[in-house]
DNA sequence: CATCATAACTTGTATTTCGCAAGTAGTCGT
DNA sequence: ACGACTACTTGCGAAATACAAGTTATGATG
C-alpha cells in the first residue's frame, strides 16, 4: 500500500525512492513486496534504457483503480490523524470535484 | 478492518459473531484487535443489560467515517477479485448514488 | 583501464507477531 | 446445583518482520 501510495501521489518510480520514504521500510521487505505486487499484477518492472542499473516500476490499471480507495483513506486521515501529511489543497480538491481528482491522480501517476 | 467491515455492513455486534466470520480469525487476535480498536477510539464496548454475559460493541463516528474507504475497497474487489463476496445490488447502488449509500450504511450500522 | 560510487537487491539472525489448541471466569437457564 | 454459553486468556510452535551487513551489475572518474 505504501508503495502504491508513493507511486500514485508522489511520482516515485524506483527502488531507492521507495526506500527513502518516511516509513523506513526494510530493504528485504521492500524487495519482497515489489515482487508480490508484480505477481499480483499491480506493478510492472522494466530496466531504464538510459541507465542500465536503474529499474523503473510502473502501476498497472488494476493499481491505478486503487486511487479512489487511497483518496478516501487520505481524507479520513486528514480528519482524524493530527500527524497526517495530507496537504490542504488536496483535501479541498477532493471535496470539490472527486471524479476530476481521481482522473488527475491517475494521469500524473502514468506520466 | 475485518471487524469494522462486519460491523458496518453485516450488523455484527458481538465477539462470537466476529469469530464466526469466514476469515477465521484466532480468538486471541480478535481480543487483541478489539482492545486496540477501543484504545484508538473506533469502537466502544458495553455489557448488554438484558444478558449480562454478552458484550455489545458499537462503532464510533470515527469508525463510521471509514465507510467511504471500505465502500471503495469493495468496489475495487468487485472489479478485480473473482472470488469477491460483494453483491450486485450493492455495487449498482454505489455507482448510482454514492452519497446516499454512505448514509444508509452508517445509519444501518448505528441501529 | 582500474577504481570508485551507485542502485538494486540478498543473506543471516534476532525480535515480534500470528495461529492453533486448550483452559478460565462470569453469567444464565433448568 | 449444575451444565451450557459467552467472552475472553494462556502457552507454544510457526511465520513474518526489522536490522545490519554483504553481493552483483552498471556507470562515472582520474
Amino acid at each position: 500500500m505504501l508503495i502504491i501510495r508513493d507511486m500514485l501521489f508522489k511520482q516515485k518510480r524506483r527502488y531507492g525512492q521507495f526506500a527513502e520514504s518516511e516509513e523506513n521500510i526494510a530493504t528485504n521487505i521492500l524487495a519482497d513486496r515489489l515482487t508480490k505486487l508484480e505477481v499480483e499484477g499491480l506493478v510492472t518492472r522494466q530496466a531504464d534504457p538510459e541507465n542500465g542499473r536503474q529499474i523503473v516500476y510502473a502501476l498497472t490499471s488494476k493499481a491505478l483503480d486503487l486511487a479512489p480507495t487511497l483518496i478516501e483513506m487520505i481524507l479520513w486521515s486528514a480528519k482524524y490523524d493530527p500527524d497526517t501529511a495530507a496537504d490542504r489543497g488536496f483535501v479541498r480538491k477532493a471535496k470539490k470535484d472527486r471524479e476530476q481528482l481521481v482522473k488527475d491522480v491517475k494521469s500524473r501517476a502514468r506520466s
